[in-house]
DNA sequence: AATGAATGAGAATTCATTCAT
DNA sequence: GATGAATGAATTCTCATTCAT
């Protein structure tokens, strides 16, 4: 215990974790532009100034923050697509229904419209997104239903479109709720949609020439 | 000929128009707070000080732009409500189609895309379209699962959540396309995803008990 | 006289003048770190912002400064090579009263001592005055000096160091009295010594009548 | 060895010493407001925070950096007054080759540019300088040129004027060389520059072969 | 109706200075 | 004595908005 850091040492390290918790809220809150360094900095408890101390342009806090967000989705479909591989019909539920938990928690939504909304500004960003996040999530989807087919369990049909098919409408309600959140009383629930989708899709993509 | 309206103010009504087009595109690829005045000027070929002329205030030039867009929706979802009466498996690959195509032409999904980044800062126009476009869309659909229910056509569950089954696959591919199209060489085509997820959503949402 | 133009549009074209001319004095009194925006408009009669519609950014507000003080400078040096051709001992005294007149009015000494302090700052600015001002003067200089050399007038020797012994009791004078004017008392008078000087560069300080 | 300091005592004597060796070269580097504390910290192998205790502020480490160079050359100066007493045919050479040799070591050109460049923002330095070195040097030539004329050996005129007369060329080939070299090319050689120059003050540049 | 020069409030960024450790 | 994290005042630059012409 004698040669505990001091506190200050310690809390250093997590200041760069605290101003990009702050600064994601004020992102998503005020979008990119919108945003200003004097709340992020309110927020994390720091002044305006020693933000600089941790990273060097606002630019750079928002790109710490949305890559940030990158990781533990993309760990969360690199463990799914192990995880999982049983029967397409035990996998779906299990993949929707994580998805709708996974959404409901955390700060997944609110990176997502800020990626959304900033794409063009940031294609460096959109790109990281699509090629670290979504586009694995989406081959995964594929990769199962590919395999499903593979198996008689589902009918033909694009892979690729059939993980629309599948991700589509919880990722909408996800958006849904994010941006009427405020202003709607009628936000659908998402581990609800999960498992009434689930249903929709099991039966609507099975092979109709398997036996039932 | 007499009670024609003068020149000038027929030109007066255009120019709102070619402003509102102008900024659109701005707000489209800026967001709100990244768009500039004087990129919106030039790009409706006025001077930055004529914009006041029609607008008061950037926000409003952005009111106008959302709420513009509203209108041409709000409208084809009440025709389409109106017009389509047929057999679920009927109604179903219409509507996606439609829907497929609205977005394909036009600035749908760019509004979509703003309405979402901007919806905390403009919590008046995530109402507007709310009310007048999203809601009622879905509100459609829902009323068209629920009738295919009462006729027995479609198998029990939430029909707004089914609503979200239906349509959710379109709108994800559309916010893909829209966020990572200039970063993606693989956007989902919106006419076949239309078309397979209307065979998805029917076989899946068709009701068991009803002899096939 | 009807199609005078609008007064405030001959202004702007004098603006940018009126700008440049204010920031030389503040850029003089200060240096370029020490000099501030605000004060600079103060003095040119204008908001901080407006500087902006003539200049984009502070460095370009100096380096117009100090091209602009180039100017009249290359062309007087220009004008001097082609006029002076007489016998040396004509020349000379000509020459260095020419320097002490240009010296004596105008901003030169101001903006060499801005060049002065800043050519680390600014390379390309020292390299303007190096290649378009002070190199020239220093090669016309040494150019009367080689030809009069070829006339036998002038003894062997570097014809470049001859240009620096007779320019730089002048050039010294110039800077003692920029640095110096505030607190000497005993600044020294141009005129007065470039006549004297030019009499020590034609004769030497020797005393004439002494013997040999 | 009971009284001798103890070692801190003397570090700190040292360390105010390898402070101001690394200020100037900031200092000479960026000017006064462009240097930045943490660079100077930096080269003196210190953090910035010891700075201050040593010194209170910027300022006084600018002060302390210009007063520092002062010394040296108010020493040379006193000294030179004294050991140089011969004719003046032998004094100038002696004196100009000093000078030379005493610019091309050392910082002293980093430091007068420095001097000249905040001779506004820092009068006390400028009334130092001018009270302590320049002043004193040119009464010192211009005492020479005094006694020499007394003797006979030099012609009548102001012995100020004389001053610069003498020392003007040196100085302005020191400052040509500060100031340009990094950009040019046909930087002047101060040895061979006094020598001719001490040619060209005690004979003129008449061609001595020529019939007079 | 139209222009575009001008404004000024506001934002990001820098850096001398302080202070807890 | 020494550190380096933290501060906050100061400064440059931007841009929606105004207004004389």
């Amino acid at each position: 215990m004698v040669d505990d850091p001091p506190k200050w040492r310690r809390r250093k390290t997590a200041r760069s974790g605290e101003i990009i918790d702050a600064a994601l809220d004020v992102f998503a809150d005020n979008g990119f532009a919108g945003a200003k360094l004097d709340e992020i900095a309110r927020r994390a408890g720091l002044s305006k100034g020693a933000l600089y101390l941790y990273f060097e342009t606002k630019e750079e806090i928002f790109r710490a923050v949305v890559r940030t967000a990158v990781a533990p989705n993309l760990e969360a479909v690199r463990a799914a697509a192990e995880a999982f591989d049983g029967p397409f019909v035990r996998l779906v539920p299990m993949i929707l229904d994580r998805m709708a938990r996974m959404i409901g928690t955390g700060r997944l939504p609110a990176v997502v419209k800020t990626v959304i909304g900033e794409s063009r500004n940031f294609p460096d960003l959109a790109q990281i997104w699509h090629d670290d996040v979504v586009g694995p999530a989406i081959g995964m989807l594929a990769g199962f239903v590919a395999r499903a087919q593979g198996r008689g369990e589902v009918g033909a049909g694009d892979p690729r479109l059939y993980a629309f098919s599948l991700a589509g409408p919880v990722v909408m309600a996800m958006l849904f709720r994010e941006t009427f959140g405020a202003v709607g009383t009628d936000l659908p629930d998402l581990p609800t949609l999960a498992q009434q989708h689930a249903s929709v899709v099991l039966h609507g993509m099975a092979n109709p020439k398997a036996a039932p």
